[in-house]
DNA sequence: TTTTTTGTTCAAAACTTATTGAACTAATTG
DNA sequence: CAATTAGTTCAATAAGTTTTGAACAAAAAA
């Protein structure tokens, strides 16, 4: 395997848990993004990552339920094949998104325990209110990316050539 | 200390977990929102929070570090109190943007590091156009809040009575 | 200067999480 | 049906992280 994408798929690892998830998470969706084939088999991310079925096991399942691969099975042939899910984008965002409305709700909790109506109450009512209201900003953007991507898109091509 | 605001220094604990920082980080934060007094003392955190000396020192130090909260002096006192810092709200949101802003890069690397062009090159493109530009849109959003947050916040108490 | 207070440091212990590997199940082939 | 292949499960282990606690440093008080 090509070492450039060797190295990518350990940059995933490390990207992928920085953001919560397992370092193994990261390097099987890094492999499946840079493969040149379609779909890879269960065997073959073995390999390739030189890691025990139990590890691949555990991880294709766990990137199956977050929904960033897809298992594809082929008539006459029993393994199990695995594939990019090609996520709608913002998706992601959105599940990150729900944690600021978690915080949210915390913050307004905060306010409700306390005693006394300070100045720390005052920024929790503020914060509380920001954070309920930021979702909804987002899903508006989101929308906005749908209607208008492929403008979008052209736009930054083109200015990636004057860079 | 209140029996609700034990409840809330955990629920803050778990919270700051889910976020990828430690509990004993979320509980120092969350006592430091619901206590009562401007600013509380080493020695008063640990003895509510039952750790040890250390365990304070270092969550204070991050808690400062990230920003959260701020030591204080007072003169003719050898302790040192802490606070919660009253961050600009959207501060916390943009550092979590930025982690986006990398995803972006490591998508756009993915790309160069392919042989082919397929779908899953197509989507990579697509994606992390998105990445990128989605940070631009949630900055706008954040100067609107700033501009708007008065109108906001009367809003959004004036619909909570109707709940 | 000696003592006391306040907080820091860091090695060891406790705990948590991830990974392995061997035994197992399910499905297919011959 | 027996043999083979593919993948799962789970107990044991490895790896990593957090917390403690004892020794230490700094600063003020006596």
């Amino acid at each position: 395997m090509d070492k450039k994408k060797l190295t990518f798929i350990e940059e995933s690892g490390l990207m992928f848990e920085q953001l919560g998830m397992t370092r193994m998470v990261g390097r099987v969706f890094g492999y499946l993004l840079v493969s040149d084939q379609d779909e890879v088999s269960f065997e073959q991310i073995r390999e390739v990552l030189g890691a025990s079925k139990g590890s691949i096991s555990g991880t294709t399942r766990q990137l199956i339920q977050i929904g960033l691969i897809e298992p594809v099975s082929l008539p006459g042939d029993r393994k199990t094949y695995f594939r990019i899910t090609e996520l709608e984008l913002g998706k992601l965002l959105k599940s990150r998104m729900e944690l600021f409305g978690r915080f949210s709700k915390t913050l307004a909790n905060a306010r409700n325990v306390k005693n006394r109506e300070d100045s720390v109450a005052g920024w929790l009512l503020e914060a509380s209110v920001f954070y309920g209201w930021i979702g909804d900003q987002i899903d508006e953007v989101i929308d906005k990316w749908h209607r208008e991507k492929d403008q979008i898109i052209k736009t930054k091509i083109g200015t990636k050539k004057n860079e």
